[in-house]
RNA sequence: GCCGAUAUAGCUCAGUUGGCUAGAGCAGCUGAUUUGUAAUCAGCAGGUCGUGGGUUCGAGUCCCUCUAUCGGCUCCA
């Protein structure tokens, strides 16, 4: 008896009834045999080892493939908890799930504590477990037997009591059993290197009112070389930390005196973030923004009205105290409250909109201690805050107005991949939304049709909107493959409602206008942060606070020094004198570790011709110019760079 | 907030099982050197060992409290 078997380049192979995708691969090559890692039968991901009987198209998965990692990776969950089992037989086992960088098992030691200095031997054991290259084995287990084999376990009997009878499937491999549905790799010999990354505490199913369990993280690779790579890898982006990058460059800082989550500008990051403001200043007016400037805090009720207060609770508002007790006011969490009643300062007729009010805001959260993270998450934090009133015929073309911006600020900072992902509302869960639904079926086809007419590439979320509206947020990708989200655009029908926002239209009627939220950056603090974990703290010449040092051969030429730094000065570039009595090899280093873009070497030749020697960073000797020549190519690359070209 | 770990000079880090006056490199200061494309030499100074308490003849080291940081979980208007 023989099916057909067709391949991914569509070719047909007729096979034996009963072969497996392992015989399939070892038919084609021996050596496709020795790396695939799991297979894929008409869409459904099955064992390497399960026997196949009717026609159908297979897929051979191996290291290169996401499926086949993830394969391997839940496989290495599988050792794992074998090996932990191992040395500790009453450990509870729970959820061991492969994710993006390896795989986790989460755990319930029960009395037993289990820390850092255990994975060491895990890791041995693991290894060599793996050595006796046992297969793993899926088969199906009815719900008695499960619930059998798992007494004592209120964990894995709580998954297997919501399963049906006959979903259920354990995995054997060697002398461990465990509860699982599949997608496996052959045999425990393909994994060759462990390393057994961290432990954490994390809730049973997510919920922080559950059991916490130790989570222990791992990463299992084919081959030690690749392990090796892995970790060059993890050390690389330790280099890009924005913590540690912005502790060298001197940029910012955090003081116990002053609090958790507030941060310090030093002068060099002030002056990088004022730099970054200007430039979306100047694109925002040229867009038709108006700059508002609105206090610190603002009156509860103000909370009230537009619903965060209800909403978040009074515990996420920092409260000021007040001597008289009718009257509490608070930190503000966010400017939309305030650009409201400047909405509300004048009467509005269909001709004045859209308005656009926009404000660098500095708002107040209190982010549980726990989440605040370098400037990614802080308590104080600036927004680049905007938000535009307009009629709902105008909502769309400001919507994708404003997407032109995102776009020319990802544009100028080079961040070349980004997906834009639009978050609706969980329809499941209604209770958590404000507004009518008619409004919130508007704002959501308004974005994905603007999104559309954009042709940006969309992902679309449900139940990720905020209780106000659905939003659209830039997803960008850094210069080595990490993702983060950046801009932020909602739209919101509510707010107007809520602070009863009114214009004027043609037909002499009261009108309700549509409001736009949106901060291109999301924070002067977040942003700052991943650009410098993008660019690896290089930023461009246009936005570095020192584009030049000029390095002096001797003290005799200081003077020369100083009519050089005078004449560049007065053409608004950037830089100062470094004139230590040192060889200029040692001030050449120390530019080039503090990232310097261009050196500029004054000494004995340089005086006499009336010339400077330039040096870009990294090696680069441009040999020698005079003043004016540099300020002109200073000022071409400027322009280079701010251009949307 | 929860689980786990950590906290020594401005920065990066040493500091054995508790035992002499807590060390180094870099940065800083002073002096010498006056230098041609990635680190000149010498000297000096710098610390309530995160905070408060406890155990001990004796605590940077052991125990407890608090605070902050790190890795996660949860959360993110």
């Amino acid at each position: 008896m023989s099916i057909n078997i067709t391949l991914p380049d569509g070719s047909v192979k007729q096979v034996k009834k009963g072969s497996t995708p392992l015989d399939i691969a070892k038919d084609i090559s021996e050596g496709l045999a020795r790396n695939v890692l799991s297979a894929i039968v008409n869409g459904k991901q099955v064992e390497p080892a399960d026997s196949i009987n009717e026609d159908a198209t297979l897929q051979l998965l191996t290291w290169n493939d996401e499926m086949g990692k993830k394969a391997f990776w839940h496989s290495s969950a599988h050792l794992m908890a074998q090996a932990i089992v191992q040395f500790y037989p009453n450990a509870k086992l729970t959820i061991g799930p492969a994710v993006k960088n390896g795989f986790y098992y989460d755990i319930d030691f029960g009395d037993d504590t289990f820390t850092e200095s255990d994975l060491p031997k895990i890791e041995k054991r693991m290894l060599e477990n793996a050595r006796k290259k046992a297969e793993y084995h899926k088969y199906s287990v009815s719900k008695t037997e499960a619930l059998k084999e798992y007494q004592g376990n209120e964990y894995k009997t709580e998954l297997i009591e919501n399963l049906e009878d006959g979903d259920i499937t354990f995995c054997r491999h060697d002398d461990f059993t465990d509860l699982c549905r599949g997608g496996h790799i052959p045999n425990t010999g393909f994994i060759k290197a462990v390393k057994l990354t961290s432990i954490a505490g994390a809730y049973w199913r997510g919920d922080e009112n559950n059991k916490q369990l130790t989570r222990v993280y791992g990463i299992t690779f084919p081959k030690q070389k690749e392990l090796n790579e892995y970790l060059e890898k993890l050390e690389l982006a330790k280099q890009r930390d924005h913590r540690k990058l912005g502790k060298e460059m001197g940029l910012f800082t955090f003081s116990q005196n002053v609090g958790q989550g507030l941060p310090l500008w030093l002068p060099t990051g002030a002056e990088l973030r004022i730099r970054l403001e200007q430039f979306l200043k100047k694109v925002q007016t040229k867009a038709g923004y108006e700059q508002v400037i609105t206090p610190h805090i603002g009156s509860k009720q103000l909370y009230v009205t537009s619903g965060h207060y209800e909403k978040y609770g009074k515990d996420s508002f920092q409260p000021i105290l007040t001597p008289d007790e009718n009257e509490e006011f608070l930190l503000k969490p966010m400017n939309c409250p305030h650009h409201c009643e400047i909405y509300k300062a004048k009467p509005h007729s269909y001709r004045d909109l859209p308005v656009r009010f926009a404000e660098f805001g500095t708002v107040y959260r209190y982010e549980q201690s726990g989440e605040l993270h370098g400037l990614t998450r802080v308590r104080g934090f600036t927004q680049d805050d905007a938000h535009i009133f307009c009629t709902p015929d105008q909502v769309k073309d400001e919507f994708k107005k404003v997407i032109d911006i995102v776009l020319y600020i990802f544009k100028i900072l080079k961040f070349e991949n980004y997906v834009a992902q639009i978050s609706l509302r969980d329809p499941n869960a209604p209770e958590k939304y404000i507004g009518s639904d008619e409004n919130w079926e508007k704002a959501e086809s308004a974005i994905q049709e603007a999104a559309a007419e954009k042709g940006l590439k969309t992902i679309v979320e449900y139940g990720e909107a905020a209780f106000y509206g659905p939003k659209l947020d830039f997803m960008v990708e850094d210069a080595i493959g990490r993702e983060w989200q950046l801009g932020t655009i909602q739209v919101d029908y509510n707010l107007p409602e809520r602070f009863e926002l009114e214009y004027i239209g043609a037909d002499d009627n009261k009108h309700r206008p549509v409001m736009i939220h949106r901060a291109p950056f999301g924070s002067m603090e977040r942003f700052v942060a991943v650009l410098l974990e993008h660019t690896a703290g290089e930023f461009p010449l246009w936005l570095t606070s020192e584009q030049f040092s000029i390095l002096t051969i001797s003290e005799k030429y200081n003077k020369y020094a100083k009519k050089v730094l005078n004449e560049l000065k007065n053409s608004d570039i950037r830089g100062f004198i470094d004139d230590r009595s040192e060889k200029i090899g040692r001030k050449i280093r120390d530019a080039e570790v503090k990232k310097c873009p261009f050196m500029i070497i004054v000494g004995e030749q340089e005086e006499e011709t009336n010339t400077i020697s330039v040096r870009q960073r990294g090696m680069q000797d441009l040999g020698s110019m005079t003043v004016n020549d540099f300020i002109k190519l200073i000022t071409k690359l400027v322009k280079e760079e701010l251009s949307d070209k």
